[in-house]
DNA sequence: CTAGTTGCAAAGAGTTTGCATGGCG
DNA sequence: CGCCATGCAAACTCTTTGCAACTAG
């Protein structure tokens, strides 16, 4: 667990939640965060991610591991919707997830967890290409 | 594209559709097929996920890239569902998946798209752990 | 036959780790 | 001050690739 706010933690965190709507790989953050050891920025990926403010989502057909921030609980309960054109993240509301994921629940006997779970689709405004 | 059915791509297609509800990485498969070498699995895989054979799939917090068998059609328009405890994959019949998803597109104006997503929770058989 | 495929070993890409130094609380 | 975190570089793990030998059709 993190117990210093040291100077790259924050650095870190600052860049994650000011672009909370997208994904990125540690080469990505470390490349924005000029004095950010690489080494640190990993550290701190997992650290983070075990405290449940970053997220590790999926990039389609990536070999490097990608994280999102997930603020404090701004998406408690609600499902993650990912555009693979524009890489966006949309949400969906925890009453829409709910009702969604019950029908899941009754007609199949499958607890859908939803912090686990992003729908893979396009998004209404990539819809044209 | 794969054009000769040589020794070592049938073993893993065998392989993988003998257990076709389950996934594997490239260090497993080379490790149960003995007489495999480990670039001809990874070629393999590569060649038949590209025929859709093969699926690629998310493994929690795993580096390596897993796969499962698809068979012909039989998954066709049908959504997974992947228990996090037993590891094995569910099928959501197409009429229901539709539906479900149909609720989404309308909600959010997302399309979602079935052979991308997969729904993690956890099955009806694992619920009392 | 002959083009696709294999095995090996070396190269590459991404991530982790040991250790001395630095800095948060 | 003490302990956690950092930076660097080396070690590791997973995956890809070059090339000569092999083999399915």
């Amino acid at each position: 667990m993190s117990q210093y706010m040291t100077r790259q933690r924050k650095a870190l965190l600052d860049y994650l939640s000011a672009h909370a709507d997208e994904t990125f790989c540690a080469r990505e953050i470390a490349a924005a965060l000029a004095d950010v050891s690489a080494s640190a920025v990993y550290r701190n990926l997992a650290a983070l991610e075990a405290e449940g403010k970053l997220r590790r989502v999926e990039r389609s057909g990536a070999r490097e591991t990608a994280y999102q921030y997930v603020g404090a609980d701004a998406c408690k309960g609600c499902l993650h919707l990912k555009c693979k054109k524009c890489n966006r993240t949309f949400h969906m509301d925890a009453a829409g997830a709910e009702a969604l994921l019950g029908v899941v629940e009754r007609a199949e006997g499958f607890a859908v967890d939803k912090a686990d779970t992003v729908l893979y689709g396009v998004c209404e405004l990539c819809q044209d290409d």
